[in-house]
RNA sequence: GUGAUCGUAGCUCAGUCGGUUAGAGCGCCAGGUUGUGGUCCUGGAGGCCGAGGGUUCGAAUCCCUCCGGUCACCCCA
């Protein structure tokens, strides 16, 4: 069996059993459940409530809400158009959260708005491993709080759900961006330091210098660095309330005995940040390093058409980098249990009665599995085994006729004779 | 988008100085036991050798293009 059809680039299959595709892991569809099951409990913990939004939008919202100028927008959108409007597979979620809070007036059910979101998204990157054209992100959104242990706070969530799977080796960076002014100004300075040494750089930081000179800070090259030693810092560009602002994070932070590195160079790739910006590593996942990333983005709204401003916080995490971040941390995902009794029959008037029987005892809440082939005995048994039954019920002539099945413990190989009307009973007694 | 590298049964991989009908292990199906799984034995099915084109008497093997994976750049979750 085959077909020439595939999946497209950048975009996986989960299946029931986990594979293995070229070099990475793709899990079981029981994993995804299990570690969606594990991040939605940690969520609910924290007291955030589950918002689901549309996987497509408006263009015009997403370059708006992101940036005209990121790389997300100008050139990595699966966009179409259709009867005269623009839609977009959206590439990220803060976006499409904020448009529905705002949307649907969300600050009237009172109080600091939690919410948390987990889905897929889509980028028309270069796939490679951790990296994808369909992805699936998992985050928060804080909205209608300015103050700063929503920014810890939010932290805080992100760190304990990766503490809930067992990933520890982890590193949490921590900045503040300021408001738009003052990184306006410190762009400038940053340009003005730069162009004297335009010719020592490479030909990616030449074009940063024009198109985004923040880019340039987290440059991989020594010499780069090198250069960047004596540069200005953003830091000293951010205005005082900004700065009381991020003090008030890090002591809440200390406050929860969360481990952190101040990292002035860190900035993040999305124009809606102020303020906070973090970023969560694993020096476990190879060249796509970020777990996760967040910050506060308190003009997001009014960007996209608010008439008030509305001081939001969140973070987005890759779901296929978690998977990896398990990995790497050698931990197992539970595996799902088996049915708890496969039927097995022999002859006509059996199959009959354990067609009706097995759909009997599953409107009783059992797991039942049986077999939709005909095959031999031995061929069901094996079924039952390969399906990790807790019991295998054997229906034959002789078991009709004695109005009792022979009812098989699958672990120990034990069988015993149980009335019909008592198979229930028996097998929920055990379970 | 750029560079490197890889692509042979469902899976993991042998097989390339070009040469009969392309192999193994595991898995799958069946039989050994016409009413009993996991171990064992036996047999079977399953491959346009990623796709297309070229060189050649002859291509899984050499060349080109494309597709896909991986690694890195870039960027980010």
């Amino acid at each position: 069996m085959s077909t020439s059809f595939q999946n497209i680039k950048g975009t996986f299959d989960i299946l029931p059993d986990a594979y293995s595709d070229g070099g990475t892991r793709i899990a079981s569809s029981a994993e995804w459940h299990a570690v969606e099951e594990t991040i939605r409990d940690v969520m609910h913990r924290h007291n955030l409530e589950e918002i689901r939004t549309p996987i497509f939008e408006p263009t015009e919202l997403v370059a708006r809400g992101v940036g005209q100028m990121t790389d997300i927008v100008s050139k990595e959108m699966f966009a179409f158009e259709r009867s005269g409007t623009n839609y977009v597979l959206r590439p990220e979620i803060t976006a499409p959260v904020m448009r529905s809070f705002l949307q649907h007036h969300l600050e009237q059910r009172g109080g600091v708005q939690k919410l948390f979101y987990i889905g897929p998204c889509f980028r028309a990157e270069q796939p490679q491993k951790g990296r994808y054209r369909q992805f699936h992100q998992f985050g928060v959104e804080v909205i209608g709080a300015d103050d700063a242990r929503a920014d810890a706070e939010t932290i805080a969530i992100m760190m304990a759900i990766y503490r809930a799977f067992g990933v520890e080796n982890t590193a949490l960076r921590i900045n503040t961006l300021g408001m738009p002014d003052a990184r306006a100004k410190f762009v400038n300075a940053l340009r003005e330091y730069l162009e004297p040494y335009e010719d020592d750089l490479s030909e990616t930081s030449r074009r940063r210098l024009a198109k985004n000179p923040l880019r340039i800070l987290d440059t991989k090259l020594d010499y780069e660095q090198e250069i960047l030693s004596d540069a200005p810092t953003l830091t000293d560009f951010v205005e005082s309330d900004s700065r009381e602002h991020y003090e008030r994070v890090k002591t809440y932070l200390d406050e929860l005995s969360i481990e952190y590195e101040e990292d002035p160079l860190l900035v993040r790739g999305l124009d809606y940040y102020t303020r906070t910006a973090f970023e969560l590593e694993s020096p476990d996942l190879g060249a796509q390093s970020a777990l996760a990333g967040g910050g506060r983005y308190d003009l997001l709204a009014e960007e996209i058409g608010s008439s008030q401003p509305v001081p939001s916080i969140g973070f987005a995490a890759g779901m296929e980098r978690l998977f990896l971040a398990i990995a790497a941390a050698g931990n197992d995902l539970p595996e799902p249990p088996g049915a708890d009794v496969f039927f097995a029959s022999l002859g006509d008037d059996a199959e009959r009665w354990v067609f009706r029987t097995v759909h009997r005892f599953r409107s009783e809440g059992l797991h039942v599995a049986h077999d939709l082939k005909g095959r031999s005995l031995k061929s069901q048994m094996k079924e039952a085994n390969r399906q990790d039954a807790t019991y295998a019920i054997i229906i034959g002539g002789n078991e009709l006729e004695a109005g009792a099945a022979q009812v098989k413990h699958m672990a120990s190989g034990e069988q015993v004779e149980v009335p019909f009307d008592g198979i229930v009973d028996f097998v929920m007694d055990r379970k």
